[in-house]
DNA sequence: ATCATTTTCCAAAGCGCTTTGGCAATAGTT
DNA sequence: AACTATTGCCAAAGCGCTTTGGAAAATGAT
């Protein structure tokens, strides 16, 4: 079924079939209504490619992922984005099309995205240190917004980003509160941005305090389980072992409270944890009391937003880009406690 | 950059722009050469829709995921399943359309995406008991694959499996030859088709053995750590308790071993484990040795393969519709052993 | 009843590509 | 040299939609 076939069942223009589904004013109520019922009966849908060839816009969104190749590593977080980002997307009639991508490959990616017309828009994800990505969307005239934010780049962008810095300084305050002084971190690759806002916002805490910064208490890597055990089993075999530690993600803090509890520890006693919490759908910081204490921050949530934003953007492209910055909550579990004394 | 415009500055028509890019014969090499060094050289990649158009293919593939409403879930494993499919796509030019559904909604998907012409097929995910998807599909004409199988369809359809009764009923032969004579499951819901063939392959090693098959020590929900470790403990707690598990999925496995742990129990000696492995990027089995015995198959490597299938089947239509079924590797690790003597 | 508006509809052009049918020009055969 | 194939190219139609520029019909104002 098609506008031409459907115009000629109802003995009208296809101009009418077409400005009584947009919903333009310049038809009869009666036509309208003899107009979308036949539509529904024949289930018909406008051709997506055909209207886009005719109005210029995909109405779709890009979202271009990278990948580790060193360790194919998808990033966990990134179903629940996505699922955040589709709610918004099916609320507003725009198409989801993912792009999985080497690291580093991006470019060629965001210009053939570009020049095949084929999105609107694209959702930057991962943004790293000094990422040459937003300079490219930028003379690429291809309208992005960004999961995070790139430290070293300047100039206006649009963004979603948690507060890092601040949720790890507030995290770390509550520990040193409590009356740790030596607090580990554990912490993602640190070329990510994200990475390094939190290692920053736990290094300004610890000055703050006027407590030394240890790098032997200080670990990055991709955010596994294995990365989180092994890093607290390293840090607990120190001769001076971290009482406290902060960890970047809950399936690094699975491992870190594996590690504490292979020795006969108890999590919040003797170690105490705070991790951060993207609320994974199927990673739930316990039922109702929560598990860890945990700087937590809804990444479907995120995703549902920033999608918003470049929806947004699109159709107003000349004004500012919105930039969000999200505080983390500090949710208190079990998982910490005073310092212990020595 | 559009073709006419490319034609115009190279002073040929359009159809031998075309035809030069798309390696038809009917051009000389050197008018070839010369219009595939200014199409580098503009930057130029036909637009996918005008293509579309005229071709009559969408040259994308449509990925319907049903979210649990309940727990606002998103299967953990679709983020690599995913990451999978996109190689494939990415080597065949074809595109990734991501539509999220509420389970249950995908009808309506299914045919507007149809309608709208926008996919040239989709990959069914997650299919259920007596799944009515796949009669949809078929009634709707559009190519599919599906990931998994649905018990209760008849006729055939394409689909890659792992053989999940075999895994399970191998696994469960394995514990039982280490005199293991109480083995709790651990399952994800049984309405999905994964989880009832898995149980129906650890029923039947337990039929096969003659050995009593215990409602009190199977639990199905949602494969998280909380189910994982919930489940454990309240089979812990039993009189009579398992002296080994059998469990669905590397994330619940997690639960399990916590909940094991936490007693002072070793994983091996005390309570023997085997999960299955979907080979996850973010959740590995270990680095050299693995931790859990488990029977393993990449997920990745599923997503890369159906989406192949797809691929040829919507090229060659008439073609029976293919199907795989993958065997899954058990690994031996460290979380099984004999028995304990009572 | 006449003219000016407004309402309701339509024909046709155009979006950027592929593909059909055909026409020169060249090469191959006798 | 005359004829047939082959090669290399082109003009134009068509994919299914939106949208512009009217035009006919209905309505309102005088």
């Amino acid at each position: 079924m098609n506008l031409k076939k459907l115009a000629q069942n109802l003995g009208v223009s296809q101009t009418t079939v077409s400005r009584a589904l947009n919903g333009y004013p310049e038809v009869n109520e009666a036509t309208r209504n003899r107009i979308l019922a036949a539509a529904r009966q024949h289930n018909y849908a406008p051709n997506t490619r055909a209207k886009g060839l005719a109005t210029g816009r995909a109405h779709a969104i890009g979202h271009v992922i990278p990948v580790a190749t060193r360790h194919e590593m998808v990033n966990p977080v990134f179903g629940d984005f996505i699922a955040g980002a589709s709610e918004t997307y099916s609320r507003n009639g725009y198409d989801m099309l993912l792009t999985v991508v080497e690291n580093g490959n991006e470019q060629e990616a965001y210009s053939t995205l570009r020049a095949r017309g084929v999105v609107d828009g694209v959702i930057v994800h991962g943004p790293r240190m000094n990422d040459t990505r937003i300079a490219l969307l930028d003379s690429l005239g291809l309208p992005f917004a960004v999961h995070g934010r790139a430290t070293g780049h300047s100039g206006p962008y649009a963004w979603l980003d948690v507060n890092n810095r601040s949720a790890f300084r507030r995290a770390t305050h509550f520990l040193l509160d409590l009356g740790h002084q030596r607090i580990g971190l554990i912490n993602g690759l640190e070329h990510m941005d994200f990475a390094h806002r939190r290692r920053m916002g736990y290094e300004e805490a610890l000055a703050e305090r006027g407590i030394f910064i240890d790098p032997s208490i200080m670990r990055a890597d991709e955010m596994t389980e294995a990365h989180g055990y092994r890093s607290t089993r390293e840090m607990l075999d120190l001769v001076q072992p971290p009482t406290a530690i902060l960890c970047s993600s809950m399936i690094c803090a699975l491992g870190v409270r594996r590690a504490i509890e292979e020795r006969g520890y108890v999590m919040g006693r003797d170690v105490s944890v705070i991790t951060h919490d993207d609320a994974l759908s199927y990673l739930q910081n316990g039922d109702a009391i929560p598990i860890f204490t945990a700087t937590r921050s809804s990444v479907r949530d995120a995703g549902r937003r920033l999608a918003q934003m470049l929806i947004d953007q699109i159709a107003n492209p000349t004004a500012d880009p919105e930039t969000i910055l999200l505080e983390a909550e500090l949710t208190v579990g079990t998982s910490t406690g005073p310092a212990p004394r020595i």
